[in-house]
DNA sequence: GCCAACGTTGGC
DNA sequence: GCCAACGTTGGC
């Protein structure tokens, strides 16, 4: 069983990595697109995860999460106080899931402007001008050129 | 099932 | 805060 590679997008006003390192894991909830979504629901126990921090200056990859439960239907979509609440969500079929991560080790920040100097992710889908999907797999290639380039720095 | 209007994302 | 790119909604 091979483990898959991911990236999430996080605003870090909202929730940083260090919020994730803080409370020891999270639910990845909220996610309100279906192609994040199907991606969520495709993360298994142990796939690796970067952590990417958008909406930031500078933007860039913070960290490595891990899968430590696979998806549920995510809570929120029921929720009328919530930002994330979906009325057309019905509790028979969720339209909704989240999945479970775990910190595995903080990355000396890597901002946008070095990702983009990474030979392994010319043509990735994260450097791909309006790329706007929040969940997307990674190659283990890109997964591990990431973080060779992060262990590099400093 | 088309597509214009609208809302959101995310870099700058 | 701007705005381009993109996804979703809803009228027809």
């Amino acid at each position: 069983m091979t483990r898959n590679h991911w990236l999430v997008k996080t605003e870090p006003d909202v929730f940083s990595y260090r919020d994730l390192e803080r409370l020891g894991r999270t639910d990845w909830d909220g996610v309100r697109n279906y192609q994040a979504r199907n991606h969520l629901r495709a993360m298994r126990k142990g796939d690796l995860v970067i952590v990417y921090h958008s909406n930031a200056e500078p933007p860039g990859v913070a960290g490595v999460a891990t899968v430590d439960a696979e998806h549920e239907p995510d809570p929120s979509q029921f929720d009328a106080g919530s930002p994330y609440f979906d009325p057309r969500s019905r509790r028979e079929d969720p339209r909704w899931s989240m999945t479970g991560l775990a910190p595995v080790e903080e990355l000396d920040f890597l901002p946008l402007d070095e990702l983009r100097t990474i030979r392994e992710l010319t043509g990735s889908r994260l450097l791909a001008p309006g790329n706007r999907l929040s969940v997307f797999p990674l190659s283990v290639v890109e997964f591990e050129a990431i973080v060779a380039r992060a262990k590099t720095r400093s």
